[in-house]
Parts: C-alpha cells; structure tokens; sequence
RNA sequence: GGGCGCUUAGCUCAGUUGGUUCAGAGCACCUCGUUUACACCGAGGGGGUCGGGGGUUCGAAUCCCUCAGCGCCCACCA
C-alpha cells in the first residue's frame, strides 16, 4: 500500500480546481427544468488583497452553493470587484507620487489612464487568492463595477431617479483641504489618538437695547464675523428669558438673534453658543432648523475673505487671524477669559493639515419615500436578516434614513451625468449622453444656438455604494436599455433571461458594517427597479479578530496571510478552521488551532480511507455483526443528516460542520469502522467492503460542502465512476429512515462498551485482557441484536444472560440492568469496591431524595402536565431499584 | 448623550414556546496506551450554585425588576 499516513492537501488541491474548472462546473445558466440558487458576492475592493474576513466570508459563500448544486439546484456565484473610489484614487495618487506624478498636474483623463492601468495591474489578485480557497464562481461572468455596462447602468439610474424627482442638489459640509485644495472624505480625515490641549475663549457680545451682555465661549474666534445667530438651551434658566431678543456681532455690530436650540450644552463653555453655520457642521444644522443666514468667510485658500467686513483681516490665513483677533478682542474688551480643554483635530490624511468644514453643493438622494418598502419587507422577514437580532438595528437606521450625499470630489468612478450651460446653480440639465445633454440644455434655456462646448459636465463622481447597490441586477446586465422602460422606470420583464431565472438572489453574506451602506440600500434599489427583493437572506457574518478580541489589521500585524495558511495547512483545513466556532452574527476568534483543528480532521479522514483500501477480499458472507454495524451506521447517518439539514435551513453554519465532524470522526472512524475491520491480516468480506465504500462515500457528500478538495480527492479513488461522476455535482444524500429503536439501543451498548474498557483501566488490566460478560436483564433485545459489537468492542471471550448475580466479577450498573465481568478470586480490590459502591450509593439516594422531594409536593403532582410527573415517577422507580441492586451487592462482598 | 445587544465549564459557543434526553458540544486539560488506518492517534476522566441580588411560579439558564461588567451602531460637545 502506497497511500501516505499523512494527507498532504498542496497535491491535490490545484489539481481538483483546474479540473473543476475545465469540467466547467461552476458555471451556470437559466434552465427552467431547476430551481435557481443564486449568490452574489460582495464585492470586495478592486485593488484589495485577500484577508481573513474575505476568508470566512467566501467559505460560507461556497459552502452553500455547493451545497445548492449537488441538490441539483442550478447554482450560480457571481464575482466580481468594487472599483472604491476613494481607496483606489488614494492609492493611485500615492503610487503617482512616488514617481514624482502630482495629481495636480495631470488632466482628468491623463489621471483616469494611470487609474486603469493599475486596475488591469493588480485589479484581479484578490479573485486569484479565491480561487485558492476553492471558490466555485463562475468566473466567466466576473463583474466590475465600472465596466461598461456596469457605468452606463450607474449613470442610467441616475437619469432615472432624477426624472423621478429624487435626486437634489443641496448644501452640505464636507471636509476640506485647503492645501491640496480639495475635499476629503471621512475615511481620510485622521484624528489624533490624543486629545489635545485647546483654548477655548469667552467673549462678550452686547444685546440690543439692554446691559446686559452674553457670554459666549469658542474655541474658533476667527470665525466670529460669520456668526449668524447666538443659541442658548431652552431649559436653561439662566439664559431663557434672552430667547427671541438680539445680540451684536463684536466689532461689525451686525445684529444676530438669540436662539434657543436643544444641541446647546447647558453644562459646557458659559452655555451660550455662538452659531457659524458657514463654519462648523454642527452650527450649519442649527443654522438649517432656524432658517439662519450663512455668512462664508473663509476662502477655498484658508484665509480669510470679504465677507469678514474687517479689512485688515481680509486675506489673511485663518491661523494667523485667530491669534491676531485674540489679541484684538482683549485690547477692545471683548475678551473676558480663556481656559483649556481638550479636543481631538482632524487633518487631511494627504496633506495633515487641518481640515476645514466647509459647505459646498453636492448631489443627493431622498430617502424617506423610496425606502419605504424596504424597510416593511425586513420588518416582516420577507427579507430575512440572519441573525434576526439586526432587524433592531435596520429598523433603527431606516426609521432615522437621512438623505444620501451621492456625490465625490474624487476622479475614479461613473462621473456624474449633469451638464451646466450656466453658472447659475439651476443652470444644468442631466441626460445620459452630451448629445442629449446638448438638446435638453437647448431647450431648457431657450438658447438654440448653444454648442456641445457651452455645456460642461459636472466634475464629481458618485459614492461608491450609488454603484453597488447595483449590483444583484447590474451583474445580470439589468439596465441595459433593451431591457430598461424610461417611461417607467423599471426592468421590463420576460426579456433579460439570466435576470429573470437568476433574481432575486438567494442569499447574501455579509459583514453588518455594511447592513445600511449597502444591504439597506440595495433592497431600496431592487423593489424600484425590479419591485422585488434582491435577495431572501442576508447572512451577516461576524468580524474576524484575534485571540485578544483585536480587530485584525495590517497595522497590528496580527493577522495571519490567508495563502500562507492554505499553503501550510490546506484550503480544507483552514475552511473548516474558519467555520468551526463562528456563528452568524458573531465574531470569530480567530485562532490557528482551529486550522490545525481542521487538518486533523482531514488526516483523520485521509486514514480511514486508507484503511478501507488496504482491505483485501475475502471470506463469503456478510457476518451478523457486521449486518448490524450497517444497519446501525445507516440509520445515525439519517439521524445526523437530519440535523445538518435543520442547521442549514436555519443558516447554522458551524453546526452543520460539527454535526457532521462529530458523525464522521465519532460514529464512523470510532464505532463502525471499528465494529466491522477484520482482524489483522484478515480479509473482508466483498458485501462489508462494498456497503461500507457506498457509506463513505455518502459521508463525503455531506462533508464536501465544507472540504471540497478532500472529498473530491477519495471519491475518485474509492470506487470506480462513470465520467462526469464527480463529488462536486453528485445528488446530495436523502434522509432515509431513521430507526429511532436501533440507534437508542446502540447508545445503551456503545454505553456497556465503555464501562467495560473502564474497568479494565480502572483495575489496571490491558484491552488485550479477554474477559467474559454476563448481563441480568428484563430486556435483552438490545444486548441480543449487539452481541457481536460487543463482544469485538468489548474483547469478550463468552457472553451470556444470567438470572442470577455473579460472584467474584467485577460489575456495574446502567439504570436496573447489571453487567458482570468474572475474575479470579483475589483479584477483586475488596476494600476499593466497597468505597466505590458506597459511593455511588450516596448519589443515587441522594438523587432519589430530590425526586421524592418533588413528588411529595402536592402543588407539583396537582398542577405539572402529566407527562412530566410521570418521567418523575419512572426516576423514582429507576433510582429505587438502582439502590437496591448496589445495597445487595455491597452486603455480598 | 440616543438606540440595540451580550454575560452558561480554562477558551469559543449550543440550549427552540419555563418541566422528558437540562446543565451540553468542540477545543484545551488530566490519566493510561509504541493494539496491525491515523500520536495530526486511541481508551478513559475531571471541570460550571448558567454575571450579582430580588421577584413571579408547584417548578427558572429560560419570564419580570434591579445592580455590575462587556460590546455594537448612531450622534459627538462649541
């Protein structure tokens, strides 16, 4: 026999994807003779590299698709990539200017041509490292969210919501940098880990026609010229009776109301705030609730412009204003204290210089209407969110939905399709084409003679997600205008073959972060294109950390490389590593003994297949015994198969894969190997040996799922298969019968079985040691039908029934039936047995107690269901005569 | 600050409507074992008053209240 003691996963594992690959039996496409089972993959970054959360993620993925196939589901993973826009841009900037490229100096499309090429460069890793992983996919359908089709949908849609009256163009607050004269978005505004030490300064502002002044504190004095209004809280008594009269701007003297507004801390500064809705996005929401002016002072540059009224402010930098205006605001009184406090400074990831809040006109999408009905079907469960604790969270969100700022001062992405004839903010028109841009603008200006050079596009791109949410009808070509009603609005159904027969999708797997960002707003876009869900299930997973508890990060180092890990261990292992304690919704710890967890699994696997092949044929007949270990295995396959079954539809991933770890190491390698291996150097009979290939084989089914590579390895070598015959498109096994009797009967003896190797540990002998058996029993069937198990198992020379007890035996009770293994006389420990009957006797009164406790309680047997008193009283029976049999047998020693 | 959730063996988690199989699983741990598939193994074993306290009930890990600790999302302090 030339099969290794150790299986070694590197072999086989390129060996089965090619072959899968060329067999192409990940591909699919609509067949009406079978039900659909389609996943989208979440997208992950274009120019990402795999780690381990895109690991547990796509194993879940393919763990049940193919699961779906071999139900002879037509299966269908699309993949594909996000094209990001902001961490692609950021990452072709940097690599720009490492060659000594500034942005800057580059046209739009000079950058866009850079931009592409490194997409072509290194846009596929990530679904190369898939592959590694076993990912079923059907790579002939790889989607990318800027292809062709994939832009000119983006764009359509947003012709379409803005026919539609949901798209806007609104003031907004976004972080500028005005080094690299730019905004930048959240993801690049980095705060200090510390905070830091500011001043926070008083100031006094006189009221219209009063003494009295007001304090306001601030930590931003050179933004006072913008002030349009000053706030006080409402349930502030010292301030309330100021509500509704005027304050005056110090030095210009403008006349600013005084306000009372909720957001004002009654406990922080002086409790007056001064409001620069220009200025701060917080005042800006203020500045919104109360129809406030808004005064920008403050130029794209960062100094200050003439809206400040203040010439000798005019022009200067923002900093060098605010130590100059302090100095002022002394000199002229104003000031009346300053103190520290501590705050945390965001500056611009490219530049770190300090970023500047400031308001600027971008693109939105209303939400409230649109998302109506996406929030009802999650409410509902037609949309399912496994767990279903995330439906508070959803519900939470979509209660609250604020307006989606759609737009990206970036140049990597599906610019947006408005074209400005004018300068004035309603001078545009959105179209799909400059052609029709051209003739919309004719007519909406009244201008026949403008030219396609008057008219000039909007410079910003969409966010991201305005392009993945998508992405479950936009892999499926969904809004190409063959299949697009303008009219509408909708997909036309009955013409997109691969759309109709493919969504909604089946399931969805992915990380809660994104539940609004993309999930949310994907069920938006499929019932107002499609009115239906994207998909039935929205799997979340959790976040993949460290045995710490610490979010894996390239930073920390903390995290392993997934294709190390495959390398050293198997994709198999580390899959089944990755499953075996993550449940949906929870973080999974990651660990490497869980894949080391999973390699002993598959060279557990790997020797029982080595066993039955080094079997050789022989003998005639199928021994008893080995009738029943089938019949037996049979059954608690049905049994275990069940539960697989009722874990999977309740998308309990990890338990699947324990149920079945425990059936295949347990029941099968443990028991029923063990029941029918022949004696050394004997042959097996040609009816065991063909049962048992057809048992292992279906065992493999079950497991293939979880470790493709494996199963698929000893399926081609355990029996000979017509071609096409593979593992990965085999029928999925059917619950059979599950005879309840036998297997119930099986636990008792596999029970019997235990104690007697313990008594031979416990007494020092060796399992070699052959003992007799004698069983005092009202029911024998179970030991009757089990008799060869036990006797191989057990290492039993003669087996018997007996009425009466056994002297000199070593012997133990399981409830009231008794079980003697003979000895010589003076090999019995006296003394330990008594201690240990006594022992054991002490419980068992001890139990009984509890139980008579119970009974004897006339509120229980009154108002328990009978069922449950009953099963008292069988314990009570059970407990009596266990104390009984012990009591004889300690007066007999 | 607003919303949500969690706390069961050393670790990671199951535990469906309160009551058959309710205190479980895997890993880890301990003992023994070079038995002829596998030491990436086999046989056996120990371990939790279900976060604390109170209540409802004949009966609570499970329902209610309260305290403590942890976590997530959102808004973030002029």
């Amino acid at each position: 026999m030339s099969i290794s003691a150790k299986y070694n996963p590197v072999e086989v594992e390129d060996k089965w994807y090619s072959y899968w690959m060329e067999k192409g039996y990940f591909k699919a496409k609509a067949n009406p003779d079978k039900e659909p089972f389609t996943i989208v993959i979440p997208p992950p970054n274009v120019t990402g590299v795999l780690h381990m959360g895109h690991m547990l993620n796509n194993t879940i993925q393919d763990v049940l698709i193919r699961k779906a196939r071999m139900e002879g589901k037509e299966a269908l993973w699309v993949p594909g990539t996000d094209h990001a826009s902001i961490a692609t841009e950021a990452k072709v900037v940097r690599m720009l200017r490492e060659q000594g490229i500034k942005k800057s100096d580059l046209t739009r499309d000079e950058f866009l041509e850079h931009a592409w090429e490194w997409k072509e460069k290194y846009g596929g890793i990530i679904l190369e490292q898939l592959k590694k992983l076993g990912a079923s996919c059907d790579w002939d359908r790889t989607a990318f969210t800027m292809d062709d089709n994939y832009y000119k949908a983006v764009i359509c849609v947003f012709v379409d919501l803005y026919k539609k009256g949901y798209i806007y163009r609104g003031w907004r607050m976004v972080n500028w940098d005005v080094e690299a004269q730019t905004t930048v978005s959240n993801e690049e505004v980095i705060y200090d880990d510390k905070e830091q030490t500011a001043k926070l300064f008083k100031v006094q502002y006189s009221i219209v026609g009063s003494d009295e002044k007001v304090i306001i504190a601030t930590q931003r004095p050179e933004t006072i010229m913008g002030d349009t209004a000053i706030a006080v809280n409402p349930k502030d008594d010292r301030f309330k009776h100021l509500i509704g009269q005027k304050a005056l701007v110090p030095f210009i003297n403008r006349e600013i109301p005084i306000i009372g507004d909720d957001y004002v801390e009654i406990e922080f500064g002086t409790g007056c705030l001064k409001v620069t809705p220009a200025h701060d996005p917080n005042d800006y929401e203020i500045g919104q609730r109360h129809n406030l002016e808004i005064i920008d002072t403050i130029n794209l540059d960062g100094t200050l412009n003439e809206k400040c009224e203040i010439e000798k402010y005019i022009g200067m930098d923002r900093f060098a204003v605010k130590k100059q205006i302090v100095k002022d605001l002394d000199a002229a009184g104003y000031l009346v204290g300053e103190e520290d406090f501590q705050t945390k400074i965001g500056r611009s990831e490219r530049t770190n210089s300090v970023i500047e809040p400031k308001l600027s006109l971008q693109w939105f999408i209303k939400m409230k209407e649109i998302s109506r009905t996406a929030h009802q079907v999650v409410m509902e469960d037609q949309v399912e969110l496994v767990p279903a604790k995330f439906k508070n969270t959803y519900n939470h969100w979509m209660e609250n939905v604020r307006d989606w700022s759609i737009s990206r001062q970036l140049w990597w992405g599906q610019r947006i399709p408005a074209y400005f004839y004018g300068t004035g903010d309603d001078e545009f028109v959105v179209a799909e084409t400059p052609e029709e841009a051209l003739a919309l603008a004719r007519e909406k200006s009244g201008n026949a003679n403008l030219k396609a050079a008057d008219i000039k596009q909007d410079e910003d791109v969409l966010d991201t997600w305005a392009s993945s949410w998508l992405f479950p009808m936009a892999v499926f070509d969904g809004f190409n205008e063959e299949y697009f009603d303008k009219e509408t609005g909708k997909i036309i159904k009955g013409k997109n073959a691969d759309l109709d027969y493919f969504y909604p999708t089946s399931v969805l797997v992915t990380a809660p972060e994104i539940l609004f960002f993309w999930v949310a707003r994907m069920i938006i876009a499929g019932y107002e294109y499609m009115d239906e869900m994207p998909f039935k299930h929205v799997y979340l997973t959790g976040i993949v950390r460290d045995k710490q508890r610490r979010k894996m990060s390239k930073s920390l180092g903390n995290s392993p490389d997934p294709l190390d890990l495959i390398r050293d261990f198997g994709a198999d292992a580390v899959r089944t590593g990755m499953l075996f304690s993550s449940p949906a919704g929870n973080d999974l710890l990651y660990d490497e003994k869980l894949v080391e967890q999973g390699r002993n699994f598959a060279n557990k696997i790997w020797n029982a297949f080595r066993l039955v092949k080094s079997w050789e044929i022989g003998g005639t007949s199928m021994p008893e015994e080995n009738r029943v270990a089938v019949q037996w295995f049979d059954a608690r396959f049905n049994q275990a198969l069940t539960e697989i079954e009722d874990h999977f539809s309740k998308f309990r991933i990890s338990d699947a894969l324990m149920t079945t770890y425990k059936l295949i190491w347990n029941d099968f390698c443990s028991w029923y190997l063990e029941m029918i291996k022949p004696a050394y150097g004997e042959p097996i009979d040609p009816a065991t040996l063909q049962v048992t290939i057809g048992l292992f084989e279906k065992i493999m089914k079950v497991l293939h799922p979880f470790m493709p590579f494996l199963t698929e390895e000893i399926w081609s070598e355990l029996s000979d298969k017509e071609d096409g015959q593979d593992i990965i498109v085999s029928a999925w096994p059917v619950i059979g019968d599950t005879d309840e009797n036998l297997t119930k009967q099986a636990e008792r003896v596999f029970e019997v079985i235990s104690q007697i190797r313990n008594m031979r540990s416990s007494k020092g002998m060796s399992p070699k040691d052959v003992l007799d058996l004698a069983i005092k029993t009202d029911d024998k069937s179970a030991y009757e039908t089990f008799q060869g198990v036990i006797v191989k198992l057990g290492n039993i020379g003669e087996f018997s029934f007996t009425n009466e007890k056994v002297q000199n035996a070593l012997s133990f009770v399981i409830q009231s039936d008794e079980f003697y293994l003979p000895i010589e006389e003076g090999e019995i420990d006296i003394e330990a047995e008594k201690e240990e009957i006594t022992k054991e006797l002490e419980y068992t009164k001890g139990f009984l107690n509890s139980v008579m406790k119970k009974l004897s309680n006339e509120r229980f047997v009154n108002n328990a269901p009978e069922q449950v008193v009953a099963n008292e009283k069988k314990k009570q029976a059970d407990a009596e005569s266990k104390i009984k049999i012990l009591e004889e047998k300690l007066a007999s020693l």
